[in-house]
DNA sequence: TGAACAGGTTACCAGCCGGTAACCTTCTTG
DNA sequence: CAAGAAGGTTACCGGCTGGTAACCTGTTCA
């Protein structure tokens, strides 16, 4: 059987904007830009968030594989999450939304 | 008060995906490109969308600004739907998107 | 010995989102 | 005069998403 971007669930455009949709996965995406960042510095970093709701954000972009983690074992413990080179080729696509959205919606606010 | 991209509601990125949010979005927002469509082809043309939800997204397309509704009054009746300056300013971003998502998922059909 | 820290996990809940199915209005045509 | 076509609208529902708050584990240091 043969599929095409009909089948909403094939849909190319679609599943790209699925991992991305989650309310707090713009700010964590770039705040990954500079490099790897622990999970206390984007909680610190991000205000308003829950630790569960930015842990749920975290795995949910790891499973779709923009994001990996590492746990650095020794103490006091360590994760890290970093862009993936998948996340790495999105970002200049978010660059340019970001830009489409600050030339074209009001009030809005420029991320990097 | 100033804002800043981590008030979420602010953040221009954030505030871009929203307004593509939405399960038949994208599908719709590519039905879009070659001109204006009226409902009951866009109803045809995207197989197994409800009349409900597609008007839902529809509009919401509208109050986002991507998309215009037009009313041509005569009989039978027509509404036909485009893309706004707005909306087709995006098309060249979202045509990334597809492309990204092609080369890096799998399983993943290209829109156009 | 017990507080502090990192990175989670658990229970629970309200609101939104997409879904089905039936119905409505206006005008035209057979 | 009944049917059909275009573009909706209404009632209702289940599941997902984001939210709060409390709790857990293992190690170091005062």
């Amino acid at each position: 059987m043969r599929h095409t971007y009909h089948d909403v669930e094939f849909c190319a455009t679609r599943v790209a904007l699925s991992l991305l949709a989650g309310k707090w996965k713009p700010i964590i995406f770039f705040h990954l830009f500079p490099g790897p960042r622990r999970f206390s510095e984007l909680w610190r970093d991000i205000p308003r968030v829950s630790k569960k709701v930015l842990l749920e954000q975290l795995r949910q972009l790891e499973a779709g594989g923009l994001v990996a983690r590492t746990v650095h074992n020794g103490f006091p413990p360590e994760v890290t999450y970093e862009l993936s080179a998948k996340g790495a080729a999105l970002a200049p696509i978010l660059r340019r939304l970001d830009q489409w959205a600050v030339t074209h919606i009001e009030g809005v606010v420029q991320i990097s």
